[in-house]
RNA sequence: GGAGAGAUGGCCGAGUGGCUUAAGGCGCACGCUUGGAAAGCGUGUAUACCGCAAGGUAUCCAGGGUUCGAAUCCCUGUCUCUCCGCCA
């Protein structure tokens, strides 16, 4: 969410950076000026009707102060108080009447006008470049085992991976050729977009995601939270899922449907671990002391996918479940830009490790996330399908979040003796990564000629049993005999 | 699932219809005091919105209701705690 007084205040560029996402301004911001107008004007009248039905019953206590102690003086002189009492209490009647009037006129302006403000997307930032659609993202880096240059410094775009000497496969056939990956039982039980994992297949899922935890935590200073797999819908609309993308959630519906509103006692499964640890200090105020604090989170994630029938119906790259370690980060304002391009560091370090292919992207304005005022995406290399595909993707969300969840920090070292206003953090998030997608990419980046798949270097240790000698580990995953459907 | 007790400021905690402009304490900040510190004393310590300002309004878990007037009374919901039952 967007400030309303800055807004107000900036409305020729609010417009210009929504035309920069490819919105018109004038529906998304609709008749923003007049209602805001008309609100104010609102609020000052409904506050003046409410100061006038205070002092008016704070006089009726007076007066029956004062009648109590004139009841000494016998009957008359306290009927001389009622007289004055009567026509006060039916002012405050008449008042209450107008200020229902004037609370419901108000509360509707205040409505729409918080509408309109929740539904106007993050602004881009300037050095994000301006564009349509993902045809405009700006290739930042290529990486193969080092960074890829032309002779000027530049991204080197010309630069394609070296194929292997034989067919590469994709990852759907290597795994069930070699019994790891099983989509027709998954399907059974579950349904379209979901995937059975196993043996060493499975081991290698739990083996990434111990090694991106333990790169994260151990090497880049992140805290790992283990979170609940479901929220309510206040921290559904605190990260920016809800109000406008509710279709993409899965729902529980044991509170009954979706009202509109944001609840504290409905249940949604996350899409990512972005949203219960970004709503983890929800309506709190941080200590200055406290940023910027950095979180990493493996959960699994859970996506309708409505809309996307048809697209990517083979192997694992759309799931209805997946699993992904997050990176999350809060930090004070000033911070947030240089904290954006270490979280993305701390996501390709992961790739880099493993010896993956990538490239850094730059999202364009028409490509970006609705909360987003800047994003990187790291998209892996796939031989078996000979495209690059996403695989993280790190945002700045400044304090569009923070405001929406209302997660504030308190500066300390303010001047002597002054009070110090509370601000809203920056928050910040990234794939770190995308579990599924990196299985996948192992899969088709370290096949080998007979169908085996070579086990990468930073993952031995946690594909074999430390306690033998190393000479004994597994290097490769093989057929696997007793499972799946090979 | 059954029975009971709760929810008040950063924290503890008082408050059964108007002297609450939320007592008192703790913590925190600043000042006085001191050679320096502690103690002591003093002052200040929520958020949002409207307003140029003075100031005003709202918020005592949430939503309704009663009343001239609600932190306080009534109804509904949520959460927490205790006991019982069931359970991984």
């Amino acid at each position: 969410m967007l400030d309303l007084g800055y807004v107000r205040a900036n409305l020729p560029v609010v417009e210009e950076k929504l035309r920069a996402r490819g919105m018109d301004p004038a529906v998304v911001l609709g008749d923003f000026a007049a209602i805001d107008q008309n609100r104010r004007g609102g609020i000052t009248h409904l506050e003046q009707l409410q100061a006038e039905r205070n002092k008016k019953s704070t006089q009726v206590e007076a007066l029956r102060i004062q009648a109590k102690a004139a009841e000494p003086l016998g009957l008359d002189a306290v009927a001389k108080f009622y007289e004055q009492i009567t026509p006060l209490e039916s002012d405050v009647r008449l008042l209450k009447e107008l200020i229902e009037n004037e609370e419901k006129h108000t509360a509707s302006l205040i409505q729409q006008l918080n509408g309109i403000l929740q539904s106007v997307p993050n602004l881009p930032q300037d050095s994000v470049p301006v564009g349509k659609s993902e045809q405009d993202n700006r290739v930042e880096k290529i990486w193969d085992g080092g960074e890829k240059l032309t002779s000027d410094g530049k991204p080197d775009t010309a630069y394609i991976p070296a194929a292997p000497s034989f067919h590469a496969l994709p990852h759907w056939e290597i795994g069930e050729r070699l019994g790891i990956l099983d989509f027709e039982r998954a399907a059974k039980i579950s349904g379209s977009r979901f995937v059975v994992h196993y043996g060493q297949g499975a081991r290698l899922e739990r083996a990434l995601a111990n090694f991106m935890l333990d790169l994260h935590t151990r090497e880049h200073g992140y805290t790992e939270v283990l979170p609940p797999y479901m929220v309510n819908s206040k921290s559904l609309f605190g990260t920016g899922n809800l109000p406008k993308f509710g279709e993409d959630l899965f729902h529980c519906d044991d509170k009954g449907p979706y009202t509109g509103q944001p609840q504290d006692n409905d249940h949604w499964l996350i899409p990512t671990a972005e949203v219960p640890v970004t709503n983890l200090f929800r309506d709190e105020t941080l200590d200055e002391s406290q940023l910027t604090t950095s979180f990493c989170a493996y959960t699994p994630c859970f996506r309708s996918e409505a809309g996307s029938y048809g697209k990517d119906v083979r192997g694992m790259i759309r799931q209805h479940q997946f699993q992904k370690v997050e990176l999350v980060k809060f930090c004070k304002p000033e911070d947030s830009n240089a904290e954006h391009e270490r979280l993305t560091r701390d996501a390709e370090a992961v790739l880099e490790r493993l010896g993956l292919p990538y490239r850094r992207m730059l999202l364009c304005t028409g490509d970006m996330g609705f909360a987003s005022a800047k994003t990187y995406d790291l998209e892996v290399w796939l031989p078996g399908q000979n495209l690059y595909r996403e695989i993280s993707s790190c945002s700045n969300f400044e304090a569009f979040q923070a405001r929406r969840a209302n997660i504030r920090f308190r500066p300390s070292g303010a001047a002597q003796g002054k009070a110090k206003k509370s601000e809203f953090v920056h928050t910040l998030n990234g794939s770190g990564l995308a579990v599924g997608r990196t299985y996948l990419a192992v899969l088709e980046n370290y096949q080998q000629a007979d169908g085996t798949v070579r086990i990468p270097e930073a993952l031995l240790p946690y594909m074999n049993d430390p306690s033998k000698p190393r000479a004994e580990w597994e290097t490769k995953i093989a057929p696997q005999r007793h499972t799946g459907r090979s």
